[in-house]
DNA sequence: AAATAAATTTAGATAAGACTAAAAATGTAT
DNA sequence: ATACATTTTTAGTCTTATCTAAATTTATTT
């Protein structure tokens, strides 16, 4: 159907559009798929032929409905294989996304629903990354960073905002995962690092840290 | 490190070198690649300079040591992947193969050891096929074919010469899987059709099947 | 409102992989 | 041994995806 560098700046369009309220830049996405510019000009007037983007020249992209479903598609793929990797193969999280880089690629839409009914369904990744549904639903779950989170109060650590292997590897290290309580000790204006207490053990964390934490509150 | 398309030669040429005992013609890689015969010497080169082909021009292509391991390599991680789709997803096994024509290019050493793991270290795929083991062995198998067994004679099906989707199902629908106890009751010698019992049922089959279907005799 | 800077597109090149048509080498049959 | 047929290679073209360098458009300053 599409080939894996349309399918791949699909889902960085997909991602970028997050953001931008207008339409996505040539140079955001040249930035995010480690490209140059005029690669990403010449292929976002291939995209717009087969109408999967809006694209006027100068003015960046949208995707079209089309291309949205096409985006949300492979991303459900991308996710869903991370679980699979991490449940069933044993991966930890922090291992799986340049593979996932790859499988989210494999062309079969039995495979996909197989592979959903064989990880019952997963709605979250690894990462606590939404799994879109079949239609390109993106299932919605109230988070908040930690760093947001008020003395005294806690919450279960639900996603990462970076998923970067270094910062998943630092919160392995400190017996941190999804699932875990988190309870927020101590705040130092200072420098806006915390004091938390995660099972038994407690710990000082940078601004850095509690900014890319997801905890789902009571 | 390798294209698709480069695995793919190997492989063909892997499969080709079987039968033939001197080296592979360019145009037995072009029937099996369903290309043309000059895309195949263009390729041979490229194989010839990565030193996985020993090309010589005008006669034909073996592969060396580095290209059968290569080749090992990829249907090692085919079989596997057959296995997993039949074993976990349910899947059946006429419908495998084209999805792990995709999955055996996937590069991740660590995915195919963990996937050997999780399968609990298979040494045949659902089609009776030896699984290569991570140095390129094949596991060996005494078979035979069910057409050479005597009357009264009987085996435990092992495995199918023929791997078309339309065969599988035909045996499919007629009860016949792997570890299947088959008995010949009859050989017509006129067409050399055989009455056999498979299970409680017998039934009679031609020639063509008889001479698809491996069985193991005791 | 120019002038300058930044972003974007165009033009032209390259590499992989495939194809067609023509040339060359090899094999077979008189 | 020569002619004919088959196989294989070469030459040249096409598509996809990338790049660099130059041109163009849009944005920002003075
Ligand atoms: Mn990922
Ligand atoms: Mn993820
Ligand atoms: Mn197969
Ligand atoms: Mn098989």
């Amino acid at each position: 159907m599409f080939s894996d560098s349309e399918e791949n700046y699909l889902k960085a369009i997909f991602h970028l559009q997050r953001f931008a309220s207008d339409g996505v830049s040539t140079n955001a996405i040249a930035e995010q798929m480690h490209t140059k510019a005029s690669s990403v000009t010449d292929m976002l007037k291939k995209l717009s032929d087969k109408k999967l983007v809006n694209y006027v020249k100068y003015q960046g992209v949208t995707l079209t409905n089309e291309g949205k479903k096409t985006a949300a598609k492979i991303i459900r793929k991308h996710r869903l294989w991370e679980v699979f990797l991490v449940e069933k193969l044993d991966f930890s999280w922090d291992e799986v996304h340049e593979i996932a880089e790859q499988l989210e690629h494999i062309e079969s839409d039995v495979l996909i629903e197989k592979l959903d009914k064989h990880l019952d369904f997963p709605k979250f990744d690894p990462h606590g990354d939404p799994i879109p549904s079949k239609d390109g639903t993106f299932p919605e779950r109230d988070k908040v960073l930690l760093s947001e989170i008020k003395v005294g109060e806690s919450g279960v650590c639900v996603g990462v905002k970076d998923t970067s292997s270094s910062f998943l590897k630092f919160l392995d290290k400190n017996g941190v995962a999804l699932g875990k309580k988190i309870k927020v000790l101590e705040h130092e204006e200072f420098d806006d690092s915390m004091r938390i207490q995660i099972g038994k053990e407690s710990m000082t964390i940078s601004h850095m840290i509690a900014s890319n934490l997801y905890l789902k509150t009571n």
